[in-house]
RNA sequence: GGUCGGAUGGCCGAGUGGCUAGGCACGGGUCUGCAAAACCCUCUACAGCGGUUCGAAUCCGCUUCCGACCUCCA
């Protein structure tokens, strides 16, 4: 097998995947802060890093994949003094934190189930892990890259750029943050407390109107932005994994900081490879709460929004975020979806066409040549719109097989259909969608498509156009086809 | 203001210094009582201006436009 070679954001260049101990390989992806609905750009990094996971899990690794959830200590920096997101919603809506931190999480892992995104191996919420924060910011302090002030702790950015390459992962020069061009008027809460403006907080002392809050050597407070991914990576994937993953907003200062924090406490790299998905855009601009140009996922999926000409499925969906490479923008638009949702029904009709195939004894379908193709577009860092590419010319292919242009033999056929339902199913994670019918609505469908032949065949247009069209209303499609009539329930 | 990225045919989107993806739409066709669906064929683009080169959409420079990050963010 040729090797992955993936983009690394760190060094900025494409190498080859090299595990640090394969077959085994440690993923950390940054998941969501549960303090709302998901939206559409929600949706782009479960699929990205689901194809990621699938396909190495192909290529034979054993992958420990590790998503978090973080449902404390992102602080609001608007209006008030830096409340807790979710403490603050709760008091909005009168309940429990943890009730609010629950429901949203339900809500992303619905999204994630419909798009068939295959379950973290390990989901580990901030709040569950506290205490390995705790013990990372002690580890920290004694290292002298982080100081205690009023109750909270800071990481001392500068001390730290001294021996160390703070900014090296979002291109950023230190004297430019510290100059902080551009950043008049922020106004953080505790900036007092900090030697330099840049330094950012470890663990915040809370104010008496906190919800959440765990005691600690310094205060009873709660952990900085940044601590709980490098925590729970450490603690599940070790001082030093294979890949880290994320959106590339969490650039800077999010991961950078992360970097910042691991290489204070444990002296290594945290990840050898860091992967940065780009953007779902609208109209050009990124999909962002703060620009109210968000579409929630719940809103795509039952076409209630008015930037949406219809509802489209989650196969539709994830077929489009996968038909764009993942480094790239991605913009919204209905005629896009559309395309989208026409070429992933072309795909899938080919797997049922290759089912009917008849097989010769010659075979013009070289399968070994194929499947190279089709791995070596995933090795090219994860190209899969060239993939899709690739298996539009099978699924040419599959349909000259089909009207007899071209022949295969009995063995190539076997493994052509399981080296296409690999990559499409196995691989893409794509599914069908249409509704598993019951045997009950089989035998209803069955009756009345033998009606209407039967009406056809003594020449009563009228009535089987109107069976046609009545269950055409109602949202079923029949389809007159060579080999009979079937149907589709939409 | 700083840093970084991008401009590809009607739309979406790959890609390589020469052999010019793919999907959708459009147009034509097969099939059909008619449709729909499905299938086949067709359509040749790389922001502008210079430069390097035998040859550039692909490399370099400039110009214009757009975006991201610098603040919670997938």
């Amino acid at each position: 097998m040729t090797p992955l070679k993936i983009y690394d954001t760190y060094t900025r260049e494409i190498r080859p995947f090299e595990p640090v101990n394969a077959p085994f390989v440690g993923i950390y992806v940054c998941g969501p802060t549960v303090y709302g609905h998901p939206h559409l750009g929600h949706a782009r990094g479960p699929v990205v890093f689901d194809v990621l996971h699938r396909f190495l899990v192909h290529k034979g690794y054993k992958v420990r994949f590790v998503r978090n959830v973080t449902d404390v200590g992102h602080l609001v920096n608007d209006a008030d003094e830096g409340e807790d997101k979710i403490a603050k919603k709760a008091k909005v809506e009168q309940l429990e934190p943890m009730e609010i931190a629950q429901f949203y999480t339900d809500s992303y892992h619905n999204m994630l189930l419909s798009m068939n995104v295959k379950p973290a191996s390990i989901e580990p919420r901030a709040s569950g892990h506290i205490i390995e924060q705790i013990e990372m910011i002690k580890t920290i302090i004694d290292k002298g890259f982080a100081y205690e002030s009023n109750g909270s702790v800071y990481f001392d950015v500068l001390s730290y750029s001294k021996s160390h390459d703070y900014g090296k992962l979002s291109g950023r020069v230190i004297e430019d943050l510290i100059a902080g061009a551009g950043n008049e008027a922020r106004e953080l809460e505790g900036q007092d407390e900090k030697k330099n403006a840049n330094d950012f907080a470890l663990w915040k002392k809370a104010g008496p109107e906190h919800i959440m809050q765990w005691p600690s050597p310094w205060s009873n407070g709660f952990p900085g932005w940044h601590i709980e991914c490098s925590a729970m990576s450490r603690k599940y994937l070790g001082d030093t994994f294979d890949i880290h993953g994320g959106g590339m907003d969490l650039l800077f200062p999010h991961h950078e900081s992360e970097i910042a924090q691991s290489m204070a406490c444990t002296g290594h790299q945290p990840a050898r490879y860091w992967m940065h998905h780009n953007m779902i855009t609208v109209n050009g601009q990124k999909m962002a709460k703060s620009l109210n140009n968000g579409i929630s996922i719940d809103e795509f999926f039952s076409g209630n929004h008015h930037l949406l000409e219809k509802a489209y499925s989650p196969m539709t969906l994830k077929f489009f975020i996968l038909q764009a490479h993942y480094r790239g923008t991605l913009d919204f638009s209905n005629t896009a979806l559309q395309a989208s949702e026409k070429g992933l029904n072309r795909l899938l009709t080919a797997e049922d066409t290759l089912q009917s195939i008849k097989t010769g004894n010659s075979s013009d379908i070289h399968i070994g040549e194929l499947a190279q193709k089709l791995e070596n577009a995933l090795n090219e860092d994860l190209n899969t719109p060239i993939l899709i590419a690739e298996l539009f010319d099978v699924v040419t292919k599959i349909n000259q097989l089909a009207s007899g242009q071209l022949n295969i033999s009995e063995s190539d056929l076997s493994e052509l259909r399981k080296l296409y339902s690999t990559y499409v199913f196995d691989i893409l994670g794509l599914k069908k969608e249409s509704e598993a019918s019951s045997e009950k609505i089989q035998g209803v469908m069955q009756l009345l498509i033998d009606l209407r032949q039967e009406a056809k065949q003594d020449k009563n247009y009228a009535l089987s156009d109107t069976i046609r069209k009545k269950l055409s209303e109602i949202g079923i499609e029949l389809k007159d086809g060579k080999e009979g009539t079937s149907f589709t329930i939409n």
